[in-house]
RNA sequence: GCCCAUAUGGCUCAGGGGUAGAGCACUUCCUUGGUAAGGAAGAGGUCGUGAGUUCAAGUCUCACUAUGGGCUCCA
């Protein structure tokens, strides 16, 4: 056997290792490398020697799982003491310690019941079997310490150098909130140093791109202790760059024959018991009083665009009838798991509600996602999709879920669009399709949502003059491409990182006037621009040329652009041009047609 | 909500039971400079909030609030 081979992929793709392998297998070898079946073998048992580790700090621990995840590995455990960040260096530490004794990993296997007698004085044991179905289980014991375990495991504890602990966690017993809580460590390891080096300067890079960083750094929005928890504030370059987005969107929706409307922030209780949201949804809204009758901040925008449809009678000519709000809605989201931006309490959603007849529902929905991928197109991003199936808590029969179901599946399907399946994680009135953008660190973010809802039109008694001159219930479909602007611009902000496109930037362009007797030059060219819709601001504060400069520079805009006598006498602009690292004269003509052409390629 | 951690001028951080420090930012003055930090002076903090221990608390303890890393949920 080579020195180097840690397991096999035996001919059904399962990874063996060599412990559990016979003498003359015929399979393919992994080698000791950073390839993903190595990779995993070597993070599972790093993860064991993280519990020897754990198990000699701490007499009285007791395990529960510890497996691969993508982003390295966990082990979930529970012991007396507190465990706090300073301590991963201690157990990292005694990790090392125990490398140093050569241990072997063995293999050996017992019946279940056996085990169940072995672990007998370990409930967190005792859960792990009762989730196992095989009649016998296997043991991995590397010295003294001795784990029920299903490996794989490389064969030696030398294979096991270049690990980290990167952090302290708490998990629910498997994840379920009712379950106590045990403490949980992550942590990451490779085949060589290098990797490990290279993981970590990424994971520091994506820190410096971090939009909680960046927005206080660029001053694009805020958090206020005073104010309370997940409701943000935006300071006005953060408005700038939102309100350009707005705008680009506003345009977008309107070429597709959407219309605005603005429903009230909040309605009567009896609107949300109707919906069907004071009990589906009720733990999640925010309720007030008002001469004595109860009202309900609203956490959605589609009963008032319902309220709106119902105004005038409807007729088949006019649907699809296409609803479109920049609605803020209020959300009470749990206090742990508000993040900067991308999860808050109050948002504002791009939302929009079509109102349409069954037949229509395909082509309404393939209209959508063509306008989903037109906006993530411009933007760069990757994403996929999903369709999520009804949850536990929701309103209308199952015939209505399944037809509306298949309805989104037949039109991602007829259209060769990849989909997977979310069973149970529906919105509690239809099914919907998930659009999640891909972050700058690899994590997922739900934006766009596409949703076929046949429960609420009927509820509020929806309805339109059909061809037959009869009476017709519409279908609803709601829907959001950014999903929100506080979670998309916070994506935004890292998928930038601060450098945003000229066609969004809240600061386009800053001018450096070289001397006092420039900045009226620079004015008169700023005025110009504004007519663009272009946001410039010009730094003729008391400092050096070259303190102003680097200032400029720093702010992460499109373009810094210097004025002196030269470009006074020229009427030209010399541009330092962030985007293409280069600097370069223009006329100031051609620069504003350089503008309006980058300003165009903000249209979608 | 739960587990762990953190909270010092606008920002980034140092200090660690005996009554607060740096850099940047800010203000004023000098400097009017052709592309990433010119110089000088000044102002600014009841050390997140509230209790407790102590002769004495930014410093120790507890609670709360907010933030960070997770669990769960979600745009």
């Amino acid at each position: 056997m080579s020195e180097n081979i840690i397991g096999y992929i035996d001919n059904l793709g399962n990874i063996v290792d060599t412990q559990s392998a016979d003498e003359n297998i015929d399979a393919q070898a992994i080698e000791y490398d950073n390839s993903p079946e190595a990779l995993e073998i070597i993070r599972h048992s790093t993860a064991h020697l993280m519990a020897q580790a754990i198990t000699e700090l701490y007499t009285n621990a007791k395990f529960f799982v510890g497996p691969t995840v993508d982003e390295g590995f966990y082990y979930d455990f529970k012991v007396d003491e507190k465990i706090g960040e300073e301590d991963l260096k201690k157990i990292e530490k005694k990790m090392k310690e125990l490398i140093k004794k050569k241990y072997k990993i063995e293999k050996y296997e017992i019946t279940k019941e056996e085990a169940v007698e072995k672990f007998a004085n370990d409930d967190l044991k005792q859960a792990v079997l009762s989730r196992i179905p095989n009649e016998v289980v296997s043991i991995y014991k590397q010295g003294d310490f001795e784990d029920l375990c299903q490996g794989p495991h490389v064969p030696a504890l030398r294979f096991l150098h270049n690990f980290k602990l990167t952090r302290v966690a708490g998990a629910y017993l498997g994840g379920d909130e009712t379950k106590e809580m045990l403490t949980r460590i992550y942590g990451i390891a490779f085949a060589d140093k290098e990797s490990l080096k290279d993981y970590i300067k990424m994971m520091e890079e994506a820190k410096k791109r971090d939009h909680r960083k960046i927005g206080a750094e660029m001053e694009l929005f805020m958090f206020n202790e005073e104010s309370g928890a997940g409701l943000p504030f935006w300071m006005p370059k953060g408005s700038r760059l939102r309100y350009k987005l707005e705008n680009i969107l506003h345009k977008a929706h309107r070429k597709r024959g959407y219309q605005p409307v603005r429903g009230p922030e909040i309605l009567k209780a009896d609107m949300w018991r109707t919906s069907g949201h004071y009990a589906c949804y009720g733990e999640n809204m925010y309720l007030t009083t008002i001469d004595e009758q109860e009202y309900g901040i609203k956490p959605m925008n589609c009963i008032g665009h319902i309220q709106i449809f119902k105004q005038s009678g409807k007729s088949y000519r006019d649907l699809p009838l296409k609803y479109y709000e920049y609605g803020v809605v209020h959300r009470h989201e749990k206090s742990g798991v508000l993040h900067g931006l991308l999860r808050v309490r109050e948002f504002t959603q791009d939302d929009a509600h079509i109102f349409c007849t069954p037949e229509q529902i395909a082509s309404e929905v393939i209209d959508i996602v063509e306008f989903v991928d037109s906006v993530m197109k411009l933007f760069g991003f990757e994403y996929s999709m999903e369709i999520a199936t009804k949850p536990e808590k929701a309103i209308g029969d199952d015939e209505v879920w399944e037809l509306a179901t298949q309805g989104l599946k037949d039109a991602l399907t007829e259209n060769n669009l990849p989909f997977t399946i979310d069973e149970g994680g529906g919105a509690f009135y239809g099914p919907k399709i998930d659009i999640k953008i891909t972050d700058a660190i690899g994590r997922k973010w739900q934006c766009g949502t596409v949703q076929v809802d046949f429960n609420l039109p009927e509820r509020f008694n929806v309805e339109y003059v059909g061809e037959d001159n009869e009476r017709h219930t519409p279908v609803m479909i709601h829907r959001a491409i950014l999903g929100s602007f506080e979670r998309f611009i916070g994506i935004l902000t890292e998928h930038y990182a601060g450098e945003f496109p000229l066609f969004i930037a809240p600061t386009q362009i800053i001018f450096v006037p070289i001397s006092e007797s420039h900045v009226a030059y620079a004015k008169e060219l700023k005025n110009r621009l504004i007519d663009l819709d272009i946001d410039c601001e010009i730094f003729d504060k008391n400092d050096s040329l070259n303190k102003r400069v680097r200032t400029a520079e720093k702010q992460r805009v499109p373009y810094v652009v210097i004025v002196g006598d030269e470009e006074v006498a020229n009427n030209s602009v010399a541009i330092r041009d962030r985007r293409a690292k280069e600097q370069y004269n223009l006329s100031f003509d051609e620069f504003m047609v350089k503008l309006t052409q980058q300003l165009n390629e903000g249209k979608i």
